[in-house]
DNA sequence: ACCTCTTGGGTGACAGGTCAACTACTCGGA
DNA sequence: TCCGAGTAGTTGACCTGTCACCCAAGAGGT
């Protein structure tokens, strides 16, 4: 609840407004998404990424990247979404290791009757409640946050 | 990876900043506590918790609403910390539906092992990249959004 | 051709979380 | 006293994600 040692309490407080408002606003697009097309946010994510693709088609290592997920993640997702038939492997003719994520039809159409609803309750819970100038601040305190991290991640002691 | 529909892409950004950023700081609390105390960010929560409380206990519900957990996440959760010692359970003598869960000795030191790594982690990736103004707008933003959601929540189409 | 290194991806075991029951107890009447 | 409603917590089934490991296939040197 409060500071655990050696922080100043307000930054604290910061710390605890960001990290609850992260995951408030991912509850509320998981519900949504759930209501609107019986889909989780890992599957929102996937097929927004093939649907956004040339030909609605990604390798799996292509898709593992263009949505920072481990590749054995990817493996187990999409065994699951193709077996509710949102989307399909195939071959990869040129390269005997690899397989094609392909969008399906359904996959198509969950996507459709997600994306809508995503966007608003985005657009509600937060672009709305934003001014130009925190967004400025948001943008720019994620860039030197991801640089702060790779020094703190090679530097563990 | 870029804008699904109908969002502006510049806002598309800064929400892909602000959830890769809260997922990165979070995955580096968790790398870090591991290291330091074998413990992951669950079991640090609850441990902190138990920590800042009159006599190191609390009942299950009352340490539930701390962290704002699930009922039945605290119950799983405290199940496994106490099959590693992390904690005991005891039964509360004036209501015997009710648990006390007990900070153990094992608890505390790991506790005390893993809190300062954490508060360095947050002070370099996190604080000291952030400026007063910068504070301000997060916390700023984390109330409207707050707000906004109690609304999003209600009115779901 | 052969041998090794690397790469793309899959798998199984396991920890974590959610949901829906279920048990056991407390409390406030009638 | 008894009964129904609410409360505290547990449990089991199920889903997701991670880790460690595996295997098959390309790439490049000799």
């Amino acid at each position: 609840m409060s500071d655990p040692s050696g922080l100043h309490p307000a930054d604290w407080a910061v710390w605890r407004a960001f990290s609850t408002t992260g995951r408030s606003i991912d509850r509320a697009l998981e519900q949504r998404l759930q209501h609107d097309a019986g889909i989780s946010t890992a599957d929102f994510d996937v097929l927004r990424s093939l649907a956004e693709a040339d030909g609605h088609r990604l390798r799996a290592g292509a898709l593992a990247e263009s949505i920072d997920w481990e590749k054995s993640r990817i493996s187990h997702q999409v065994r699951r979404m193709a077996e509710r038939g949102l989307v399909e492997r195939a071959d990869c003719p040129t390269d005997a290791r690899g397989t094609w994520v392909v969008l399906a039809e359904r996959g198509a159409d969950a996507f459709a009757a997600a994306s809508c609803g995503y966007v608003e309750v985005l657009q509600r819970a937060f672009f709305d409640r934003l001014d130009a100038d925190q967004k400025q601040a948001l943008a720019s305190m994620a860039d030197r946050v991801a640089d702060a991290l790779d020094r703190v991640a090679v530097a563990p002691r």
